[in-house]
DNA sequence: CTGAAAGCGCTTACAG
DNA sequence: CTGAAAGCGCTTACAG
């Protein structure tokens, strides 16, 4: 196995000015391209660096110019399947702009969210990229924007903070749709499986819907975060005489719905109606569950996006909303039953 | 909106020795806390980062020290389940150790994926970590090798490179375990539907296995990586007189297949047994459907403590196998059918 | 225990 | 168009 510490010594600029026979400076312009040199100067320079294998060193330019071109993203976990395509997007974004991304995971933990945007600090990054900011983090937050560093949060909705810039891509227009959908196909109750943190929960908007379109119920069972709440809940909700005969689920909650759907008899669509609430990378039930879905590539990307701007002097907007959630209806949507109380099913109906 | 410039000029070393009357060597030797300093020294020099709100700026001691304390970590690309958990634990076990960690996406082109290490070399990053290296970027690997920076590997199997380090977490144990399993349950003929690259594939240990226990057959039904292929070859699988009685399918395949299942009139187990070989973090279906799983956050997490290790002096082992994979069975395993061309089935079946 | 000085590898006015 | 010089903010021998 080879050494550890290199075997050739690390070629600097320097060395390439002597190989070129310029000097430093010379060469720092030749490779810059911003300023003008010699067709003679830029060739021999060029010569240099391939045959040293030259390659500049970030950390010193960094220092020089008090610009490390990285962004620092923190999230809250990574293990979250909504991170993946926000992740990727704000690579992409970052990329395409000339930044690196540097990632941190707060793994659940307010103290070391904390702390990662202090490292993040020290490290001099360009611009700091959050996600989902929470009330325990907003004096960090000030004391960031203090300090002239640009701040952006990739939201879920458009609330919150209010001195910063957010990001966001709601999806309250496709619950419209979707419950209209509903509507259409004679369903008059629908119940939210499943609890949801504050800025996230669709209940508002599903209420809202339900009135414009006539729906006369809406439940929200769990109070608990927990998949167990959820499941307790639904069960108590199954063995109600009025029933809703459609189930509005998150994605994380899916599988499990399903499941106790099946156990307890019940058949999708014919018995209850599905849609799951997706704003993770998994596809796996699309098309065989209506779902809403949102891509949060496109908001990591704008994200990006919106900080290398602010870097380079445009002021962004305080609020950029996107409007890519999409409803896609599928076979778990049916025509709500008319006698409620029939149950029946296999042990396919398991197999979700 | 704040400012984009920072209000205040930002503090120094310098400022925080002036503050504290000391000099910057001193206050220097403070901040490491290696040196021997006065306990008169130490209080005034803490005294003064407290009021000055300093942050060492981690672009000069990283020029200073030849060390940026962080690592590199390239993706083939992001929005892969699999990436999720091994990012994390990447995360986790950098952070551990004292280390950042930039993330590159090649977002699925090798050329980029080149380049990426490039980047990540001029960074100056103190180690890279690859997924699944590929031939195409060994040569690149052998320069980052020759200029003393460590690279470990993360991939799926023990194959490949060989003068890289590599971490991996093989499930070959488990599908001999799940081949036990189903011989038991009187299955005598097996698929694997879908196809996936060379080093990955579950088809080598699936033969072994099913000579092992006496498993009549094994079929790969698909020649191509897509979804399309995958399930037109399951078709023609199904038509056959002698169809296998059991499916092994990659977690990307998962719904399709059973969709597929139910629209022919399928029904799992009581007609065919199912099972999944999920290497990623969406546990949408454990527990419904029997699976092979990798966590991969282990993985990633050894990578960054081989990196860190070998940072610090410890030459790493060539080879580190991880034996982490579960073999998980659940409802979607029943005993073989003793009629192969029943077929029935009801819409719930598609709820998968 | 402490300070003055050199230097990490660049970039960038400043003179030519 | 080009070079000498200063300096980014630290760390680290080197003398005291």
């Amino acid at each position: 196995m080879a050494n550890n510490r290199g075997s050739r010594r690390i070629v600097t600029l320097r060395d390439v000015a002597e190989r070129a026979g310029v000097s430093v400076s010379t060469a720092s312009r030749v490779l810059s391209g911003t300023e003008y040199a010699s067709e003679d100067a830029i060739r021999r320079v060029k010569e240099a660096v391939q045959s040293l294998d030259y390659r500049p060193n970030e950390s010193a330019r960094a220092l020089r110019r008090a610009r490390t071109m990285t962004f620092g993203v923190v999230y809250h976990q990574l293990r979250n399947p909504t991170v993946l395509d926000s992740l990727e997007g704000v690579e992409t974004g970052a990329d395409e702009r000339g930044y690196s991304v540097l990632v941190a995971s707060a793994r659940d933990s307010m103290d070391r969210y904390v702390a990662l945007i202090q490292r993040l600090m020290e490290r001099r990054v360009d611009a700091i990229l959050l996600s989902n900011l929470t009330d325990a983090a907003r004096d960090e937050v000030d004391l960031v924007r203090s300090s002239g560093i640009p701040v952006v949060v990739m939201a879920a909705r458009m609330d919150g903070v209010s001195h910063v810039p957010m990001v966001a891509a709601p999806w309250r227009n496709r619950i419209f749709d979707m419950v209209r959908d509903l509507a259409a196909l004679g369903h008059d109750s629908i119940a939210f499986v499943g609890a949801i943190r504050g800025s996230q929960s669709p209940l508002p908007s599903l209420s809202e819907a339900a009135a414009q379109y006539g729906i006369r119920r809406v439940d929200e069972p769990a109070q608990d975060y927990g998949e167990a709440a959820a499941m307790q809940a639904l069960d108590a909700l199954l063995a109600r005489r009025d029933r809703p005969s459609a189930l509005v689920v998150l994605n994380r909650n899916l599988s499990a719905t399903l499941a106790r759907l099946g156990d307890r008899g019940f058949r999708v669509p014919e018995d209850i109606s599905v849609v799951n609430i997706n704003d993770s990378s998994s596809r796996a039930t699309t098309g065989l569950v209506a779902e809403i879905h949102v891509d949060q590539f496109q908001v990591g990307y704008q994200a990006a996006m919106t900080a290398a701007d602010w870097l380079e002097g445009t002021e962004p907007e305080n609020r950029l909303e996107l409007d890519i959630a999409e409803w896609l209806p599928a076979t778990s949507l049916g025509p709500a039953p008319a006698r409620l109380n029939q149950q029946s099913g296999d042990l396919t109906a398991r197999m979700s």
